[in-house]
DNA sequence: ACCTGAACACCGTTCAAGT
DNA sequence: ACCTGAACACCGTTCAAGT
């Protein structure tokens, strides 16, 4: 008779995955590197051999859900391309409200991250607008992204103070896609006039 | 002989304050119910007597920092009125950079934080705009402040990858004032833009 | 009313060892 | 090469007790 569990080999790959997993159904208080070790059926120090530390772990977390972002669409018009990022982008934060407030709370950046970025500079650039300007409406929009990671996860999370005793609020309610929609156009508009106003382009 | 620590007596006040130092010198890690207690020169559970709990204590260090950021001044122009709060949430997000990205994290409000938010939606209403313009505008400046409070404690943080030997990275560069005057511009103009929009006002 | 101290159930990680 | 297990130095918090 087959083992019960097949125990499929340890691997980092794997790792990363179980603790994508349990962030999200359990939350990041659930996650230590022992819990996360029993659920995948090893000693917590098997882990150490794969992974140098726990930051490590959760860099290569961030950076798995980052690589599901596509990047802009270099043949589309820019306010297209950035529609278009800022929607998925948007999707992505929905679908992960535990691990952007992690992710945004981090100072360390990961490589898919620097590869968006660079990505989005390039489109503007493309655009034919200037290179300083470029770079200023990128951390802009990098600083709006930022904002939009964490509306995401909590909403604009005013109302339900702490209250010790009480089990931690469920993630939601998520900004919606119209309210999204709006801080796009918003965003848009605001990087068309700003450019407009250094240089005659639209 | 007097003693030579006087021991001015534990409050909640005082503990606040300790911990909210210890925050900006030592950082997040730094800041356990223990040490704090230590360098109050007490015992680690008579802080518990004063507040709940660690969580209840974080909040109370936000809604600290918070406080010191002054109300839109409803006498002014909607634009000046936001420019100014702009600056002065970039100056305080650069004078905390360590207890900003954990405020940015948290799942909870804290009752300044839902009194700027008021304030903020009170001017755009007393402006004349439409109600429902008003809370999504409201909506994407909270969220562009959050982005601020990131980029201001982390800079942009492509570069640094993260080494496991190698101590945290210093909380800089922060945004320099004119790239948040930039982006603060910006958001303007985008507002601006999308309510002349919806209705012929300026 | 305010503070203490032992105890409990956890952490992440080092280090020497096993296969 | 890959995994284990004991051990270390921590955590936050409960609970009964002291003054």
């Amino acid at each position: 008779m087959a083992a019960r569990k097949p125990k499929p080999r340890l691997s980092r790959e794997r790792i990363v995955a179980a603790a994508l997993a349990r962030l999200e159904t359990e939350g990041a208080e659930a996650l230590s590197m022992r819990k996360l070790a029993a659920e995948l059926g090893v000693d917590p120090m098997s882990i150490y051999y794969h992974l140098p530390d726990k930051q490590a772990l959760l860099l290569a977390v961030f950076d798995l859900v980052l690589a599901e972002l596509p990047l802009p669409d270099p043949a589309l018009p820019w306010r297209d391309a950035l529609r278009a990022v800022g929607r998925q982008f948007h999707r992505l934060a929905i679908a992960h409200p535990r691990v952007f407030p992690l992710l945004i709370a981090s100072p360390y950046g990961t490589p898919r991250e620097a590869q968006v970025h660079q990505a989005l500079r390039d489109l503007l650039l493309r655009a034919g607008f200037r290179a300083e300007d470029c770079a200023r409406v990128t951390q802009a929009i990098y600083t709006y992204a930022v904002g939009v990671a964490r509306t995401a996860a909590h909403g604009l999370r005013l109302k339900p103070f702490y209250e010790p005793g009480a089990p931690p609020p469920p993630p939601g309610p998520p900004m919606t896609a119209d309210e999204v929609d709006f801080s796009i156009e918003l965003m848009i508009a605001g990087i068309g006039a700003v450019l407009e106003r250094t240089q005659g382009k639209g």
